[in-house]
DNA sequence: TTTTCCCGCCAAAAA
DNA sequence: TTTTTGGCGGGAAAA
């Protein structure tokens, strides 16, 4: 690799030159990155070979694979994959560094096969992770991931100092709002303590560190690098098992400002870039991603799976070493994998298990998830006398009688401490606009241009009965049914979580949603015989249909 | 359809 | 100036 760097310059590291693939990647590369991936649970792990088996078209045998083709292969979008990359490029920093010298990036993406642009992304990741630091043009030194975990003390830190939790909290409850999110953020500032007098443009963080100015800023909050930091940060500020976040509340928290800019959430385009960070942390095993289920929208949630945060640099260590034994990032475990290289390559593939299928084929637990859809008859539903004369307990007790799915997450292993109680969180605001009870648009109560629904907005719908299709009116409107989940919502401040308790692979609900959501897809028409149903019937119509609609997991 | 994200243009920073 | 970095968004693959 040394000569890397002379020649670099000379022979155009550029794209096309397909001629230089036959440089030493030979290695499996992929192959290695199986280890690192693949989470602990061995089921995964198979699961995952036979699942990438499926859609892997090609074969291979050989190394140059993707990019050389050029023009002729196909070479699948996933095998290009930033995640996919950044593996690799997590090997090659292995050997390079361990041979002493720095890495000079375009021999790395020569390496790699790469477009040297790609390797800036995850450059830049790694940078943020201060597990490299550039020592001249084109040269970096691989510090390695050791410090990880006091890094993320140290992210964990100025969390709280930037006061991220507040934020965070405020943008879940705005999000769960019914109010015009405009005027809210600038009367009710929560966190106005830290806004203040910040009359002058930059209402954001006073950290310095995090300028937060528009244009092309290296080391603005837009930069890649200051985005993947506090993007953990957002992750970290919670408590241990409560490291999680949707992607709306991040890219609100982390793309927009809130404060200045309001609550909705920033419009997909502008996440890529997290997208960019998050797949390179996945590919890292610090993050996961998973999917909140809300009524029948998937809603992406990233949830921190790294070491635990360190102050003590030596325990950091420690503690980092262990993280990387279990994730099979040894050197060790990378070296006795490649030898089969050429088997192990398409597993590698993928290796961060797809959650959903993993955890269904997993094993006998997939029948858990399976009760999600239990169906309930109609007969039995027509029995509202069943239910308890308190509305709290009615509801609750409808919600479990028909596993009313709340929030599901797709499981991953340790969420047995899910199950701990979440800490209380104040109730996110459910307010109801009685001027919009005219509305018919299922998207309309809201006048705000977001291009998807937030959370929460989901939910005010129906409650108003505007997005259940085949009723022109709120059929909910002074029913029962709608005064039982106004109650609840008043209520809930003190029950958030004492019903519909998570069972081993559900996950509290996210502070700042109610905790219990309605389906978000109603059945195409009403059941005939609708006319006569109670109205706790027909949710529960509803809500047995929005079941057996669930996709199996 | 919507979500995800690869790709590479091109401007700012550095040499 | 040239080269290196990397912000940024088009648009296509994947879901």
């Amino acid at each position: 690799m040394i000569n890397g760097d002379e020649n670099s310059k000379s022979s155009i590291p550029e794209d096309d030159s397909g001629i230089q693939i036959g440089t030493p990647k030979s290695l499996s590369q992929d192959s290695a990155i199986s280890v690192a991936t693949s989470t602990a649970s061995t089921d995964f792990k198979q699961i995952n070979i036979n699942l990438k088996r499926s859609p892997a078209p090609e074969d291979d045998e050989d190394d140059t694979d993707l990019d050389a083709s050029g023009s002729s292969e196909p070479v699948s979008r996933k095998e290009k994959s930033l995640g996919k990359l950044c593996k690799r490029f997590l090997l090659t920093m292995d050997e390079e560094s361990s041979a002493g010298h720095d890495v000079h990036l375009e021999s790395v993406a020569r390496n790699m096969s790469v477009e040297k642009r790609r390797i800036y992304d995850i450059v830049n990741v790694m940078e943020a992770l201060e597990a490299m630091r550039k020592t001249n043009k084109s040269y970096y030194k691989w510090n390695g991931l050791e410090r990880l975990p006091c890094l993320m003390h140290q992210l964990a830190k100025e969390a709280l100092v930037e006061k991220l939790p507040a934020k965070i909290l405020q943008v879940e409850q705005a999000m769960c709002s019914f109010t015009e999110i405009g005027t809210m953020s600038q009367n009710s500032e929560t966190v106005g303590s830290l806004v203040g007098e910040s009359a002058n443009a930059t209402t954001l963080s006073q950290n310095d560190s995090f300028k937060s100015n528009s244009g092309r800023d290296r080391n603005g909050k837009n930069s890649l690098a200051q985005l993947c930091r506090r993007f953990l940060m957002v992750l970290l500020c919670n408590p241990k098992d409560k490291r999680r976040v949707s992607l709306d509340v991040a890219s609100t928290v982390l793309i927009k400002d809130p404060e200045s800019e309001g609550f909705d959430p920033p419009s997909r385009s502008r996440c890529r870039r997290l997208y960019d960070i998050a797949n390179v942390l996945v590919a890292m095993n610090l993050i996961k991603k998973v999917h909140y289920l809300f009524g029948t929208k998937k809603i992406p949630l990233f949830v921190y799976c790294g070491p635990e945060p360190e102050e003590n640099p030596a325990a950091a260590a420690v503690s980092m070493k262990a993280f990387l034994a279990a994730n099979g990032m040894t050197e060790a475990e990378v070296a006795a994998l490649r030898p089969p290289a050429a088997k192990l390559r398409r597993v590698s593939s993928d290796v961060i298990p797809k959650k959903t299928v993993a955890a269904s084929s997993a094993g006998p637990s997939s029948s858990s998830t399976s009760t999600l859809q239990r169906s309930v008859t109609l007969s039995e539903l027509n029995k509202p006398k069943s239910f308890s004369s308190d509305p709290v307990q009615a509801l609750a007790d409808f919600a479990l009688k028909n596993k009313c799915p709340v929030v599901k997450v797709e499981n991953d292993e340790n969420d047995k401490e899910n199950a701990a109680p979440s800490k209380p969180l104040p109730a996110p605001k459910l307010e109801y606009d009685s001027s919009s009870e005219n509305t018919t648009e299922f998207h309309q109560p809201i006048p705000r241009p977001i291009q998807r629904q937030p959370l929460g907005a989901l939910n005010t719908s129906y409650l108003t009965g505007l997005a259940w299709p085949g009723f022109s009116s709120n059929i909910f409107a002074g029913s029962p049914y709608l005064q039982l989940l106004n109650a609840a919502q008043q209520q809930q401040q003190q029950q958030q979580n004492s019903f519909l308790k998570p069972e081993n692979k559900l996950y509290q609900p996210l502070s700042g949603l109610p905790p219990m959501s309605l389906p978000s897809l109603a059945p195409s028409a009403p059941p005939s015989e609708s006319a006569n149903m109670s109205d706790l019937a027909k949710a529960a119509f509803y809500l047995q249909n929005f079941c057996n609609s669930q996709p199996k997991y």
